[in-house]
DNA sequence: TCAAAAGTGTTCTATATACACCCATGA
DNA sequence: TCATGGGTGTATATAGAACACTTTTGA
């Protein structure tokens, strides 16, 4: 750690990038943002920002969060820190080292397009064409560790609202797994997974018009899931 | 992403820490540099250094691994991205933003000691004291990653020489969760999982001094591990 | 011939899976 | 009364844990 200044002054810029996920329709769905300048002008890319000089990365990211969805209250979302991107040319202009986050949305409210964003919206994951810089990569990633972290913690209470129910549950682990489960074998697990939810006493909703009422739960206070939630065998996923 | 430039030459740095970490004599040991300078002078601290300006993170590490360890080759060494530090006040002179990596190496080679560090050697994980900077809290987000990667990646051949014995790997096993494991268990564990080892054909090691000579093993093409070999239930780990 | 370490086999139990079935509600 | 979604029960297969046992070597 000698010569501690001598490169205290290379142009370093540190952003932090964004994979904001949803539920919607039983699909996976990305906070996209329309560049309006070069390079990639016209390109949907990941919702992010500079990280300020007083400010953390996860503190930026939580605040960018809150500018692209206008929500209030973004303190009980779920910000989880993926990687940092930091290939010399992964920005053309300047070097650019990013902190990218994956973030977790119950409900989905139509995004302001305030902050910096020309136009801001959610698209289907699958649909999400080539985005700018490599942010493809970051989406997948995002996607991917989601995915795995669905297996061992209690993390899909995240994309439910407060007080969900049980099918809801599943169709977050089905519609981010892209499988089927199966219903009874879903509820057992959950429920005997002590703290991953608590019910809800006396409550149920009504969720496709029709059929029996639903009891609602709560997130419990559990965060890791013992015995793991396995998706059915893909053989072989990357680690 | 307007005002791109607005920040660009704020005083950034960015550096790697790396954890790099291995087994002797049965328990786990860090790689640690002593501190010539303030802040933290004297004090043990994680080798890493600043990130040049034509690196990625990931080149970066390497290098910095080679420096202080002295190794001819790294390039078949696992290095891993854990998350990036960036807590505004982590280091007092001024912004540094760390990634930091753990680094998993075989036999143990005494330190060079060369590079810019004043001193390096290896230390025990359990008495590897108060460490300078945040450099203890990063040390524990490596064990706890490794730990947790033991249990769904082929990650702990890492660990091993090029040939090695179900022995020494399962007690890679036992010295990083520091439980015991039952070793009829484990060997039908490993060899049931395609790809995690394969045998070394006729070869035999004499491991104690003592007992039946053990059969060798390579380390197989495979990542990931199907079915996982999960610890011992330790009852709620962190996520 | 004993201790130590490797390797094999066997039993018991817990868990996962694949269903069949019943319940409550709206159309 | 039928379709729809919620909830319960149960048989079977598989995987894990515990432990007894055999094999091969050096002292």
């Amino acid at each position: 750690m000698q010569g501690y200044d001598k490169y205290a002054f290379e142009p370093f810029a540190v952003t932090v990038d964004l994979a904001v996920l949803t539920i919607r329709a039983g699909a996976l769905h990305v906070l996209l943002v329309e560049r309006g300048q070069e390079p990639y002008a016209g390109r949907w890319a990941l919702p992010g920002g500079f990280v300020l000089p007083d400010e953390s990365a996860e503190t930026a990211a939580r605040r960018e969060l809150a500018e692209e969805t206008g929500l209030d209250d973004v303190s009980g979302l779920h910000l989880e820190q993926l990687r940092t991107y930091s290939e010399p040319g992964r920005d053309p202009r300047m070097r650019v080292v990013s902190v990218a986050f994956a973030a977790l949305l119950p409900d989905a409210p139509e995004p302001h397009g305030g902050g910096d964003a020309a136009q801001a919206c959610w698209l289907p994951y699958d649909s999400a064409g080539p985005l700018a810089f490599d942010h493809d990569r970051i989406l997948a990633d995002a996607h991917e560790r989601v995915g795995a972290k669905l297996e061992y913690t209690c993390l899909a209470t995240a994309f439910c609202p407060p007080e969900f129910t049980l099918g809801e549950l599943q169709q977050v682990y089905e519609t981010v797994w892209g499988t089927a489960l199966d219903r009874p074998n879903f509820r057992r697990k959950v429920l005997a997974t002590p703290g991953f939810v608590e019910q809800v006493p006396g409550a149920a909703r009504l969720t496709g018009g029709r059929g029996k009422p639903a009891a609602l739960y709560r997130a419990g206070g559990a965060t890791a899931l013992h015995p793991p939630l396995l998706r059915p065998t893909t053989e072989g996923r990357p680690s």
